[in-house]
DNA sequence: TTGCACAATGGTAACGTTAACATTTGGTCG
DNA sequence: CGACCAAATGTTAACGTTACCATTGTGCAA
């Protein structure tokens, strides 16, 4: 029984075809100074063979891998499905290919993903920052790969790339006060979270230069339960005819703290959030909301890097707007 | 000023560590016949110069990528996060990198899927299946490229995994008849989806194992609106104590439509879901429901051509179950 | 002293591809 | 008709690594 060939390579498809390796791979890539009664015959040959270019005799020869690494510390985090989606639709267009790893947290460092990477047959890489990596200050991108970090937080020998949280917030800070509401109460995240801590900024801000003074605010931990507890606690504030909440699932449970509490929703207290998370879940709800596009934030860092090729492009800073998204959880008080 | 190196290779770390590139590789490799001293030597060349070993170089030697390729049609979808986590955890584990590639779905085949690998550095691949391929039937997998597909289906020629969606529904339906209850009625998904109708499938057979003739089911299309529209369906039927929904939304959907008119869960009517996606977006209720273990589906299919390495082994067809969890929406009639 | 085993290291070739240059062929023009 | 040109194809070498085999040196038994 014919013994399994180790792989099939130009040489054989030369052979085969009559023509010399160089014809072979000038076929492959279609050179217009192949005769095309000659192509036809090497395309036979590697079919009958079942030629399939080796990458690795490719890159060695070129010097580059036609391929992205990212190097994720958690896997699983909100939005994350969305940015690869992104991730691949530009590798795509490139024509690279994405390499996915994950990266062990301790320490949570950089320097740890980057070294992880340097023995992958990429040409540049992506980290997504969930955190502050212990060494963001100091980290140096390895030579000759090009580094783009998601994050929200700029680096001087990086580029980065991220949702912009400040914006967010100000959209619905905006969208709620020219609704005709006094002021806006806000549901926080934990203070470790950057991107909510920004997101508690942007709120902030917003509201002194329209020159009112931040309420109080409320401190959640992402979750519906927090969510349903601060919406118990500002039922009673008279003067809250409005709620910002850091992310959806605290925006839907305080809804429901309201409610148990006996103020409605919209006609009592409007109520927005930020992710769009809630999609198909919620069945008698449209929450207004932020929609944020992960897979721009995705594509743009590959495009960076994939986009660059050879020219190296300089270091930049990218922020990605979100898109508010209109529910039926806010009344217009005007 | 300095020009900046192509880049480094074992050439350079022989020549300033004054060996030969041989026990530069084997320093790399950690050999034991390489004097401990020459090895801290050439150690010391290798940091000096920042050397880091080429992955062509290698791979063409070795014949070998130690990568798998993972070809998805949609990146975003139910569990495709965790099976990601499944496939780094078990690349991780064998020294494998990950490969991602997004499949143009049109058409929808398993052989674009396979084309599209057969140009990357990968020595396996993983398909996720979404629908049924026009050619599941007649495909074959390139020669040398162990191909597992993550399908409940069984293939001749590829190893296949998913969750186990018969079982699910035989775990929910026999929870709920275990808990009194004399019938289970079911809120279906669109007919197209594969896996939905293996939950159907199990719903049915399961009742009919236990001597019950299945009621009529309700059709949703998986958004928490049709569950809504179920459960005030059911809501009139007093047969219906209990009601099993092919997923989280649905369930929760028909929750709230229950409530609407008036029925209480779980004091008059128990639901169950599955998918344990509900996880922090809803405040006041535990559902019960099916938590599937995609990253152990992830892991396996990985683990299926990582850990062969290069004894090929043979075609398996791997059913992963789901765990019940118990939440407070089923109420206990004995 | 010779012979031999063993430890440490070096030299060479090959993996598959393709850029750069070399060669052949057929045709055109002065 | 020879010089020259372009189109088509061939030859060579190199990318970085490592398996295989060869060589050198050292200690020990015969």
């Amino acid at each position: 029984m014919a013994a399994v060939k180790k792989s099939v390579s130009v040489k054989d498809v030369a052979r085969l075809a009559g023509v010399s390796e160089q014809t072979v791979s000038r076929t492959v890539h279609d050179s217009p100074s192949v005769r095309p009664e000659t192509k036809e015959r090497v395309r036979a040959a590697m079919r009958e063979l079942g030629y399939r270019p080796n990458f690795a005799g490719r890159s060695l020869r070129r010097g580059k891998f036609k391929t992205v690494g990212v190097a994720m510390f958690n896997i699983t985090g909100t939005g994350n499905l969305d940015r690869m989606e992104g991730f691949a639709a530009a590798a795509d267009k490139h024509g690279y290919a994405i390499t996915l790893t994950k990266v062990d947290g301790h320490p949570y460092t950089l320097e740890s993903a980057s070294s992880r990477m340097s023995a992958l047959p990429v040409d540049g890489m992506v980290v997504i920052m969930n955190r502050m990596p212990a060494d963001f200050g100091t980290f140096e991108p390895l030579p000759g790969m090009q580094t783009v970090l998601v994050t929200m937080l700029e680096h001087p020998l990086c580029s980065t790339v991220d949702n912009d949280q400040f914006d967010c917030s100000r959209q619905v800070v905006e969208y709620l006060l020219g609704r005709g509401h006094k002021t806006v109460h806000f549901i926080s995240c934990p203070e470790r979270s950057l991107s909510g801590m920004r997101r508690e900024e942007g709120w902030r801000e917003t509201l002194r230069a329209h020159g009112i003074e931040p309420p109080r605010l409320v401190r959640g931990d992402w979750t519906a339960q927090s969510g349903y507890a601060a919406g118990q606690a500002l039922a009673d504030d008279p003067t809250c005819t409005a709620i910002y909440a850091s992310n959806d699932a605290m925006a839907y449970g305080c809804i429901c703290g309201l409610e148990s509490r006996g103020k409605h929703v919209p006609e009592d207290v409007s109520v927005a959030g930020v992710d769009d998370s809630l999609g198909d879940i919620v069945p008698d709800r449209r929450l207004t909301t932020v929609r944020f596009d992960n897979k721009r934030v995705g594509m743009w860092a590959v495009d960076k890097i994939a986009g660059a090729d050879g020219g190296a492009s300089g270091v930049e800073h990218m922020l990605i707007p979100g898109v508010l998204v209109e529910g039926d959880t806010v009344r217009d008080l005007r």
